[in-house]
RNA sequence: GGUCCUGUGGCCGAGCGGCUAGGCAGAGCUCUGCAAAAGCUCGUACAGCGGUUCGAAUCCGCUCGGGACCUCCA
């Protein structure tokens, strides 16, 4: 069985197959978020889709270092001279120092994160924690005639770099049709060319967050930290880097000139970027006032929700568009993708009940080959939980006896659901079997209760008893063996 | 304006030269005291117009619609 890895290589345009610099060895590195305000949705898919990616290596057999930074600096909101830190805007704002806004909004990913099971980084360095670093690599680049200095600040010669190495090959960026675009807006600039972007910045009095550097107090440009951290921990040269699409320009060409002009040759073999959220076919972003929270959609708090999903659903909803498509966000959508998830789940966990049989004629080995296909195909979940479906389907007929399964077919089919469901797809079991313990007793006896009802043909006390629980979101389903019931919130 | 992506059945969403995607919703059947669940079967599809080809949802051209990026963005 062919476990063949082809991942969609932004750089190269095309599907390469998956060979690690050092194997077994994988460098993994993700754009975090700017801690300035609480993630959304679009964020989440990001993160979600990149937690797959970590998953889907370590399951076969890969030994990843996951690097995903925290920018809790640096991040300004143009790179013109009044540009506005971000984390230091939003301190005023609120009125705290910039380290509460810091520590506010990182707890409040990390807790999504965590709701959402997403697998924690290996490293999560945060950009003030490697002032050290991103002043030598500006030094670096300095010597190696790539930067300049205006004024305390530092910025990145692209002139100079586009002499010796190509600029805009990951973007598809001309410099020439990029300058027809901007001249107007290039004004009162200290900027030798306007395609120059910051290293450095030189702090003003009254700017909040500065470090001493050999230049004068001040901070360091965005695009500076995840060049630095990411050369520190995974090396000059990596297997995997990911983030949004909206960061391809100029975030990560920002990187690769960062990179190649400090070390002399292109960081990343992988470049990969997953497509946007979108909300009635826009994407959806704090800036356009479109966003959701993670914790208005679990409690259906937000005017265009009619209630609330689970993260799971959630995760599931995300999981069955391909990272590469946006995705439009809606409530059908997402009530689909709820009654598709407790189908799914419900025939996971009841694969225990299916009787085996001693002969049957289901291929789960080629169910199995599909999956690995799917996912060796540049991440194709939808197709994976196609393909689950498929195994769903197998189950369910067990069940009511109508599909022959061995006993080596059921463990296969739990084998591949535990892997592709649970470890590579990150999704989990509705609630916890602890809980249902005692509840299950009772219900037990309940179903005898009926049983005996039904067998002295008193429907009508059998129906008032099922209405009962069912007023109280408890839905009884008679079978042949006795009864199952689930919570049905409404 | 420039660069790029995209338009699939009632809805979401894969596929991207010939072979059923899948899910949700809908119809019929089986099972069932009824219901639910589940299984089986079914329906209608590839924006429009041309072209290439034995064959196009898939390739090319044009038209129309939607979107992303072009120094805030995951």
């Amino acid at each position: 069985m062919s476990k063949d890895l082809y991942i969609y290589n932004s750089l190269s345009r095309n599907k390469d197959l998956f060979q690690p610099l050092n194997a077994p060895f994988v460098g993994l590195y993700v754009c975090g978020p700017t801690v300035y305000a609480n993630v959304h949705l679009g964020n989440c898919r990001t993160f979600m889709f990149f937690d797959v990616v970590y998953r889907y290596l370590t399951h076969l057999g890969y030994k990843v270092r996951y690097v995903r930074n925290i920018t809790d600096v640096g991040h300004i909101t143009s790179t013109f001279d009044d540009g506005v830190d971000r984390i230091g805007q939003q301190a005023r704002l609120e009125q705290l120092e910039p380290m509460e806004i810091v520590q506010k909004y990182t707890n409040y990913f990390h807790e999504v994160m965590r709701v959402f099971n997403n697998h924690s980084p290996s490293i999560e360095p945060t950009a003030t924690g490697h002032m050290i670093e991103q002043i030598e690599m500006i030094k670096k680049i300095l010597d190696q005639g790539f930067a300049y200095e205006v004024n305390g600040s530092i910025y990145f010669d692209v002139q100079a770099y586009r002499a010796k190495y190509p600029y805009g090959e990951l973007s598809g960026r001309n410099v020439e049709e990029l300058y027809e675009n901007t001249r107007t807006l290039d004004g009162q600039d200290e900027k030798k060319f306007f395609a120059d972007f910051a290293l450095w910045k030189a702090a003003s009095p009254e700017h909040i967050m500065r470090w001493p550097s050999p230049w004068g107090e001040g901070f360091p440009g965005w695009h500076l930290e995840c060049s630095a951290m990411s050369t520190k921990y995974l090396g000059e040269q990596f297997d995997i880097h990911g983030g949004g699409m909206d960061l391809k320009f100029p975030h990560h060409e920002s990187e690769i000139a960062q990179n190649t002009a400090c070390c002399g040759k292109g960081p990343v073999k992988y470049w990969m970027h997953s497509n946007m959220l979108t909300v009635n076919g826009q994407k959806m972003s704090k800036s356009l006032g479109n966003s959701f929270l993670p914790h208005e959609l679990f409690a259906g708090d937000h005017p265009l929700l009619e209630k609330g999903y689970t993260p799971q659903v959630v995760r599931f909803f995300m999981m069955q568009a391909h990272y590469r498509s946006t995705l439009d966000f809606s409530n059908d959508a997402l009530n689909a993708a709820e009654k598709a998830y407790e189908r799914m789940m419900s025939a996971y966990e009841s694969i225990e009940q299916c009787k085996p049989s001693t002969e049957s004629d289901a291929d789960i080995s080629a169910l199995e080959a599909r999956c690995y296909a799917a996912m060796g195909d540049d991440f194709n979940t939808p197709i994976l939980i196609a393909e689950l479906f498929e195994a769903v389907r197998l189950i369910n007929g067990c069940k009511n006896g109508q599909q022959a399964l061995t006993a080596e077919q059921l463990t296969h089919l739990k084998t591949i659901m535990d892997h592709f469901l649970m470890d590579v797809m990150g999704l989990q079991a509705p609630e916890a079997s602890a809980d249902h313990e005692l509840p299950n007793v009772m219900m037990d006896a309940v179903f005898a209760v009926r049983k005996g009802l039904k067998e002295r043909k008193d429907y009508a006390t059998a129906d008032l008893l099922r209405d009962a629980f069912a007023e109280r979101n408890i839905v009884l389903k008679d079978t042949k063996e006795g009864g199952e019931w689930t919570y049905e919130k409404k």
